[in-house]
DNA sequence: ATTAATTGCACCATCGATTGTGCAAAAAGA
DNA sequence: TCTTTTTGCACAATCGATGGTGCAATTAAT
């Protein structure tokens, strides 16, 4: 029985078909009957003209009165990554079996643009926010704040609410202490062969640095400033930083930790302009998994950020109310060499 | 002067505070309010007192009264792979320069839930659905039909609205000469080493499957059936494949052309389970750009999707209106291997 | 000085669903 | 049989914004 108008059935509709009140109508589509006393028998037939007529609330509607949409934000930097996009992709499951609708956007790690975007989604009355990356956690939560909306941090941390980050420090010390090992079969690493490169003056950044330099102070007993160089998180400038280096020593560093898959970009797009050789021997270490990145012809050490863990723990979070704000961190896992990791799609069946 | 109650300004609060009636505020805030006579200096009064509360309008209201939300969507297959996740960077920000809001969701490759997922937005009101390779676009058109929704294919066609696509046929033909190409300078390929993995029974598959099988012909004169390896979009199944052919013929096929980046992670998934001399001299074709894909240990030749191009093509079409369904291809570029090319990140300021 | 035209805004119904309240009819108890 | 309780539902206000309509007050035209 397709409506054949283009209108969608509402509650009045129904409530002259079924002869019921709306308010009746209602409770029994949105469950509330039994603590309305309708009769079953009412129930039942309404239940069933809703079905006839396809019926289907109208969310905004619902949204308006009750002020809650089921709608669930998650704030990207990019999507175009495959750690945001993974969180993405978890974070959208997770949301799923809730029973509310994700909606993921990206901010371009802009702190205005994030602002902005934030008050966009409070305008349709979202329920919770997952902000993940903000160059600006901070100014995020104000806005939050003022809109009495629950939030909470992921990967960057803010100082005024809950933050679910990867061990940055930890993970920074254990890639680190890989690329050293895996050099070692060679002639031994030299403090001035290992460089980082990528990031900027954000906590991820900050700590995986510390780790770093932690780790080269421990073992070398040394810890040149020059080879630390943040590039901010664009392709094209860490590319130029390796052009740089490379026009001044005419040789890559022999090993490197990049900061994260995006900054391994200009990496390549380096490779893509000098031959072979340049690149035969080096070691690479990488804060983000890439599966693809993880076969390249030289060997790349990953590390593969706990995705799932930070969205399990961070909606753990959320759901239990107020806390004093906490930083929450979750181990990252350290990937060898050719390696393919499952990832969130194996979860999908495939039907044919 | 901040807001200090967690409430959020209404045009009733700023009505009172004015000293106006609701509709003036209402006009006065949206844009209407020259055609509907209001003085300048109201105006002028009512936008300082919406400034200093920060007034913002309800969304949901707005959306409810006029029967438009100011959402557009986009369903994805998945996030987790660059070609969609850049897809719905792209999206973004054609959505944001129109002064919409962005909504990107998944829906898992699964017919069921792309109907459902559908019927959600909706209900939400979004005023138009970018529907992104979907298994069963013309299950998802009656939804939209019934709802009067504006909707338009992307990267898999439908038969009952316009559907942008990437030229399938011409890509693969472009990819399989290419990769044929490649291998000329050894000793020349003969037409049961070159094989076909991943894709299932959709369009695109079909399509980029009749250009390899034309090519192969054309060129060899043959075209073994055994050849083609359909084997779906799934890592698992894709490795399996690879797995099932090695274990009878004790190496891989010496060119192949991959289906889809997400098909390759099943080949990567194969690789990390042999030794490098399995792959020492194989050419692969990925109908897919992935930056860190282009830089593996072997030849990789890629078809980078026009995504940049289709999602233009398809806004151009949708605010045209109504008219008789039709297929738009767009080119896709061959990218030789080793290269790093430009993607929307780069739109992106990077500030530090 | 009238009448006509224009300006400037208020009033009110409306979008579709939710929810507190009230009230008849039916059932139970005395 | 008459009260009390329970059952089953209707009524109406409300969420916040929009837009058609109407009506004073002001300005212009005659």
């Amino acid at each position: 029985m397709r409506q054949e108008s283009k209108k969608k059935a509402t509650i009045y509709d129904l409530s002259v078909l079924s002869g019921c009140s709306a308010s009746t109508v209602s409770a029994v589509l949105n469950g509330t009957w039994q603590k309305r006393r309708i009769k079953e028998s009412t129930a039942e037939l309404i239940r069933g003209l809703a079905e006839k007529h396809q019926y289907t609330a109208n969310l905004q509607a619902r949204g308006l009165r009750s002020s809650r949409s089921g709608l669930v934000g998650l704030l990207l930097p990019v999507h175009d990554n495959r750690y945001f996009s993974s969180m993405a992709q978890t974070f959208e499951a997770y949301v799923r079996a809730r029973g509310q609708c994700p909606i993921v956007v990206s901010a371009c790690r802009d702190p205005q643009e994030e602002r902005q975007t934030v008050e966009t989604l409070i305008s349709y009355s979202i329920d919770e926010l997952f902000v993940a990356g903000a160059t600006d956690p901070d100014g995020v939560h104000a806005v939050c704040e003022a809109a009495g909306l629950k939030h909470i941090n992921i990967d960057l941390p803010g100082t005024k609410t809950h933050s679910v980050i990867s061990d940055n420090y930890e993970g920074g010390r254990l890639l680190t202490e890989a690329i050293i090992r895996h050099c070692d079969g060679d002639r031994p690493l030299q403090p001035e062969e290992l460089y980082l490169f990528g990031g900027r003056n954000d906590h991820a950044s900050r700590e995986r640095i510390r780790g770093f330099r932690e780790v080269k102070r421990e073992i070398f007993g040394a810890d040149p400033e020059e080879c630390i160089q943040p590039t901010g998180y664009s392709p094209a400038m860490t590319q130029k930083a390796f052009e740089t280096f490379y026009a001044r020593e005419g040789r890559l560093p022999r090993a490197f930790f990049i900061n994260s898959s995006i900054n391994f970009e200009g990496l390549l797009r380096f490779l893509g302009q000098h031959p072979h050789e340049t690149f035969a021997d080096i070691v690479v270490g990488c804060y983000d998994y890439d599966p693809f990145g993880s076969f390249l012809p030289f060997p790349v050490i990953m590390i593969r950020q706990d995705v799932e863990s930070m969205i399990a723990k961070a909606f753990e979070i959320i759901d239990q109310g107020r806390s004093p704000p906490q930083l929450h961190l979750i181990r990252p896992e350290l990937v060898p060499p050719r390696t393919a990791l499952m990832g969130p799609l194996d979860a999908l069946k495939d039907i044919d």
